[in-house]
DNA sequence: CGCTCCTAACTAACTGGTTGGTTACAAAAC
DNA sequence: GTTTTGTAACCAACCAGTTAGTTAGGAGCG
């Protein structure tokens, strides 16, 4: 048998993905997390304090992840928007952890990356803007609230397609 | 002391949609719905069957009175997308409760209202666009997801405002 | 290298409170 | 007096969190 802490942190938290994304905070089961990860169950209490910590956890880690792997282009927004979407048809989990979130959470308590995230993003739409790149008939904040929604089209509606989200970014954008 | 099965049933659903709109199917607790409801929790099971029959009709309830209070006006689908945001801020609760049910769920399993509602809706568009009422650069499908989708940008986003989703629906609706 | 000792990592079993659901009984209504 | 509506007490299963005890494996030492 090999001891590593690292190392059963790392599958305690690989399994509470899937548990926590598939069931929530409230539905997730902490034996069946500790039994996916082959773990023990105290080892949870011992690295994570409790169940909150442990999804506050998983909920960081994917966010940083998401945020790190879809960077902005100001100048492009639909192709941000393309590739938000593609991000989530390959990562799901992030989408439903959030999700979960804000609705046992409510509307408050967004982690502090994508807070820190939202706040470089509207900045450089803002100086896109100015560039002319962009056009002005909404504001930064507005924009970007836009892109990041119309990204998500596809869990909200079973028709929605890649290119409708494309599609309807670029009409957005489009000089009036 | 009076007894009345429906007026029972009436306050059982009425505590039952806050309960369940607030913490959804698995963190909701019958003993609780029971007691704001001022009824015994063995009249859910006899008239409800079980907490899921509880949440199928308090959602089967809900979505039909949204459905009811916000008709298409397929030639104005701006103001059709304001009104629905306007619903939704005056009844949160059965957004909520729709999250919940497809986290739950999964996306199949959609209340059989909303699919017939939703071949309505399709329809009245297409007959729009055919009578030159709206562009064709997005088909009927398309632009029903889309201004469904964007008349709840205020609970994806808290800058969110309803003149930014009329203006933003107007802007998808902008010839090319 | 072989041995002991120590500690961090781990485990199995348990606990106390909670939960969805049931049942035996009471009383209102007709 | 019978049927419908309601109640209080109950139950077995479940669940987050704890604890007392076990073991792997490295450090110190000869």
């Amino acid at each position: 048998m090999v001891r590593d802490k690292e190392e059963t942190k790392r599958k305690l938290l690989a399994a509470a993905v899937q548990e926590f994304a598939e069931h929530g905070i409230a539905g997730a089961r902490v034996d069946r997390i500790a039994k996916n990860a082959g773990a023990n169950k105290a080892m949870i209490y011992a690295y994570f304090c409790s169940k909150e910590g442990l999804f506050d956890e998983v909920l960081k880690q994917q966010v940083d992840a998401a945020i790190e792997a879809v960077p902005i282009t100001a100048d492009d927004l639909a192709g941000y928007a393309g590739r938000l979407f593609d991000r989530y048809v390959e990562h799901p989990e992030v989408l439903r952890l959030a999700a979960w979130h804000r609705l046992e959470n409510g509307f408050d308590a967004i982690p502090e990356a994508e807070a820190k995230a939202y706040v470089h993003k509207v900045a450089a739409i803002a100086e896109a803007q100015e560039k002319g790149e962009l056009p002005q008939h909404f504001d930064p904040e507005e924009l970007l609230s836009l892109v990041v929604h119309l990204s998500i089209l596809g869990f909200s509606s079973p028709v929605a397609s890649r290119d409708l989200v494309v599609r309807s970014v670029d009409q957005l954008l489009r000089s009036r």
